[in-house]
DNA sequence: CAAATCCTCAATTGAGCACTTAAATAGTAC
DNA sequence: GTACTATTTAAGTGCTCAATTGAGGATTTG
């Protein structure tokens, strides 16, 4: 059956398709999974092309061209710093979108805990530690260390209060800062991070107690919590 | 340069490539500007499949092709209803997830805000009221109707509380069941619905008192605030 | 000004998507 | 059980996208 419809009605058609696909340009942007790496990685600060390229095992070139979409779109800015150019999320409204696009898929898709798991190896053998229970602790008592392992320019762009730094690939030589005498908690740049679960294997296996707290930085700031810098 | 990696580190690296690609799934799901269409639409209440397509302008086979991409990534779920089959959001936050994207690429993107005057007309002549404004006058006052221009099937699936239902169809010949010494808030589907936008402007030439609230029915309900069924 | 360093662009390749038409399927209603 | 109808699938076409490679810009630093 061919549609018959007013002129008014197939320019409004056409006006609405227009709106409709430009929202759609904003999901192109996020159907990529090396620009979702690219937008977890940049939850954690800015950087330059070349690290991140190194940080997500893309080409120095692909990644350009992906920042290129990602800023077509508005999920990124950049700023030349010296002489390399640093790309950042636009606003945290941006990290909210990413958050909540995982959230869903969590929720909806049995794949994407198993393709998890299979990343993070099995992490449900310990509890992680929930934000609330962290602060609480932090505030009340001085029972628990706060544990940063991600590269230590994240720690300067912005970490959790009271939190000391020793990146992941500094951990193995310098278990002695660390104390015995209290419940340790790893923290990285999020749920899908690596960082603190390798983090709480070494340690666990060094005889520390320890957990990890249950998502990285980026959620803790969107959660409005305090973040020290520098 | 050739990347030299680690064994253990390349599986690593895969296992997280293919997480990340199942996340972008979800964003390619979000890829269409048909299918977020059809999710606009079903923020609204179920449809069956020859609705849906009818309501958006599109074929029936593309449309059922549609809803399998939504389907097979959780977004919306089916259910037989006599001879046909009916489509909804799988949960709220789906529509979170979507409310989350519009609204990134409104405040990102200018092309937006000019594609969305095309489309609606320049509706900022008139500014909107704002839910906590209705709802305030809702419960203190009598001095507004609250008028509801969507098919009237939506209207029986949820509503404000108060709200009368005319459909867009149908307002110019009911004119006389408004009332003059009240103003009237109209609203519809969400922002970028044109009922509202449409029925302010028959009633606004009609000389009544008329603005359309700042949002939808969905926007209402994701706000906490009380909807009516039946 | 020139060299060095980063980054971006352009061209190419192969893969994947949207939409149409036409045929098949799977339920329901009688 | 049969006919009917709404929905789904299949095949085909034109288009868009991701990634690679190599060349070309832009900006700082000497």
């Amino acid at each position: 059956m061919v549609q018959r419809v007013s002129g008014a009605e197939a320019s409004s058609r056409a006006a609405k398709t227009a709106l409709f696909d430009e929202f759609a340009r904003l999901g192109q942007a996020l159907a990529n999974g090396r620009r979702l790496e690219i937008l977890d990685v940049l939850a954690n600060g800015e950087r330059t092309v070349e690290r991140l390229a190194s940080e997500t095992g893309i080409s120095v070139a692909n990644a350009s061209q992906h920042l290129q979409v990602l800023r077509e779109v508005g999920l990124v800015r950049r700023r030349r710093e010296g002489t390399s150019i640093c790309y950042a999320l636009h606003d945290p409204q941006v990290f909210d979108l990413w958050r909540n696009l995982r959230s869903v898929a969590v929720q909806r898709r049995a794949e994407v805990g198993q393709l998890a798991d299979a990343y993070l190896g099995a992490r449900h053998t310990l509890e992680p530690v929930g934000r609330a229970e962290l602060l609480r602790r932090l505030k009340h008592g001085d029972d628990v260390l706060v544990l940063d392992v991600r590269p230590s320019e994240e720690y300067a762009a912005g970490h959790l209060p009271r939190a000391v730094s020793i990146p992941l690939a500094e951990l193995r030589r310098r278990l002695r800062e660390l104390p015995r005498d209290k419940e340790v908690v790893a923290y990285c740049r999020g749920p899908y991070c690596a960082f603190a679960d390798k983090a709480v294997r070494v340690l666990h296996q060094a005889g520390f107690r320890v957990r990890r707290l249950v998502d990285g930085l980026p959620e803790w700031r969107a959660a409005g919590l305090p973040v020290v810098s520098g």
